[in-house]
RNA sequence: GGCCCAUUAGCUCAACUGGCAGAGCAGCUGACUCUUAAUCAGCGUGUUCCGAGUUCGAGUCUCGGAUGGGUCACCA
């Protein structure tokens, strides 16, 4: 370990501070007040015109340093708020100013009582006339000063290098508090969804992540082992497949929120783990499924931001009112002039889709053809929330069949500020008809062995027991995130996203 | 994985065609009893991402590598 010039001052400090019996990391730690619970008591003491202004201990942060001969101002941060200590000689003597000028710096942790008084510029501060170190910081965090701008705190140079705030995301958050915003905001959002689906009487549940056959997304997966059982298992791709089962067992309301494992690339938006929802509804099918995707993020907005607009990219974006519906068929024959109707086979769609002057990939299926289209022509445009409905079978193998029209199934995407956000279908539940599809997904991924769809027998089982029909439903969390705090990149909506690992 | 760009002090960034690597902040020393990006005086703290090469001389040019960002590919 080298220290580097700045830590070894910092090291210099403690010694000294041990030296002189002064801990520089006691074991305990007893504030009476948060810093906005303080500020608050002593507006009221104010308002009521007490006469004995509140004595309070704090403990927090410190966040800007100002000190003269014989007093010193400072600025503690705690996770409610920041609250300057005045520290002067009058209260305190020579020796501890001394002590606090010459042992604290930015970034230490300390606890300070005292009385709660204006200074003379009007700022609510603690007069302080006693304090201690409660943990010393050695290596100073990588932001210079802040300031207060209509009570938003602004950090100048403040760290910015996205390298150094993934990988040590404990440095970016202490430093940018917009940062930590996002994270609250995380949270929020997960605990909207719970309470709608709650209110809603979807129990919440939790399935295996290590799974022995992997299922429910066509995706590869990770792989893992079990010493003692001599056992592969792989970590999730999705939940589907369990939530299902589920409904056989009569919870027919469902939902999980958790992480899936998927072993891809990764970019702005993903990363090999993030976190989904998915519900699964009994006696629901996709139409119901719309309707409630609309409710419910609607609720999440409002929950989360207040309010049902969010901005993306420069582009306001609002959940407030319904969303726009786009046939496949008739969205992507106004987009590229194809209406795949008349192209019933992987020949006949790549064909026409060369007759437009389009460049598909050659002998990929028909459903893959149209899947590239919606990528290439519809995803972008989508800004307002918008669902694409009725997708081609052969790239739906869990959804069901519309009535009457065998190549079509009852499925819908939800594309919001140009991404795909959600994707659920009226859920196959005829077990002989999954059990072709899977037959056919065996088949068709025969060559690439590591997306190959698994055969599950045991799924096939539960859904011979009787499974009713239902709709099912599934949503990245982390995208539904970058939409409502405004961020382009899904690794600044993870706090601790994948990073290649460093040589040290 | 392909292509493009970036990497210089703790942080944010400079350094024209190759010519002694330097600013702000923070840090150090000192002054200062109401400051708040405190102020004033003084001090530059460096493996220029790593490794080769070209050159009298490389932060700068060439090659290889690492990491990150962007983009394309991949991605139901």
């Amino acid at each position: 370990m080298e220290y580097t010039d700045l830590e070894k001052i910092r090291l210099q400090k403690i010694e000294k501070m041990r030296a002189a019996g002064d801990e520089p990391y006691p074991t305990r730690s007893n504030p009476t007040h948060t810093l906005k619970q303080a500020t608050e008591l002593f507006k009221e003491a104010e308002a009521k015109g007490d006469a004995s202004p509140p004595e309070v201990t704090l403990a927090g942060r410190i966040r800007s340093l100002r000190a003269m001969g014989k007093l010193a101002f400072c600025h503690i941060e705690d996770s409610s708020g920041r609250l300057q200590l005045m520290l002067r000689v009058n209260e305190l003597g020579e020796e501890a100013l001394n002590r606090f000028k010459e042992n604290f710096d930015l970034g230490d942790y300390i606890e300070a009582s005292g009385v709660m008084i204006r200074t003379r510029t009007g700022e609510v501060s603690l007069q302080t006339k006693d304090f201690h170190m409660l943990a010393k910081a050695i290596t100073p965090l990588p932001a210079a000063k802040d300031e207060v701008i209509d009570g938003e705190v602004v950090r100048h140079a403040t760290l910015t290098d996205p390298e150094v705030r993934y990988r040590q995301r404990y440095a970016d958050l202490a430093v940018n508090p917009d940062v930590r915003e996002i994270f609250r905001a995380r949270a929020a959002t997960t605990r909207a969804l719970r309470d709608f689906l709650d209110s809603r009487g979807f129990l919440e549940v939790e399935t295996p992540i290590l799974q022995p056959i992997y299922g429910g997304a066509a995706a590869k997966p990770f792989v893992t082992h079990h010493n003692q059982l001599k056992q592969d298992l792989y970590l999730r791709i999705s939940f589907e497949l369990y939530l299902k089962r589920l409904l056989v067992g009569m919870l027919d309301r469902v939902y999980e929120i958790g992480r899936d494992f998927r072993n891809e690339g990764v970019s702005f938006k993903h990363n090999p783990e993030f976190t989904q929802l998915e519900f699964y509804w009994a006696y629901a099918d996709y139409l119901k499924v719309m309707d409630l995707t609309e409710e419910m993020l609607r609720y999440v907005s409002q929950e989360v931001l207040g309010k049902t607009k969010t901005t993306f990219g420069g582009q306001e974006i609002d959940f407030g009112g319904s969303w726009r519906r786009v046939e496949l068929r008739q969205g992507l024959l106004d987009a590229t002039g194809i209406d795949i109707d008349q192209h019933r086979s992987d020949a006949a769609l790549e064909k026409a889709m060369r007759d437009q002057g389009l460049k598909p990939k050659p002998n990929q299926s028909r459903g893959k053809l149209i899947d590239a289209m919606i990528g290439d022509f519809l995803e972008p445009n989508f800004i307002q929330p918008t669902f694409l409905y009725n997708y081609p079978r052969d790239i739906s193998p869990l959804a069901k069949s519309k009535p009457g029209n065998p190549a079509v199934v009852e499925r819908f995407e939800g594309f919001v500020g140009g991404m795909e956000l959600c994707n659920a279908f009226t859920e196959l539940n005829d077990p002989l008809d999954q059990e072709a599809r899977f037959i056919e997904m065996g088949r068709a991924y025969e060559d690439e062995d590591e997306e190959r769809h698994p055969m599950d027998d045991d799924y096939l089982r539960a859904m011979r027991y009787g499974m009713p029909p239902n709709g099912g439903f599934g949503m990245g969390i982390d995208r539904l995130l970058m939409l409502l705090t405004d961020r382009r990149s899904i690794r600044e909506v993870i706090l601790f996203p994948h990073l290649r690992e460093r040589e040290e």
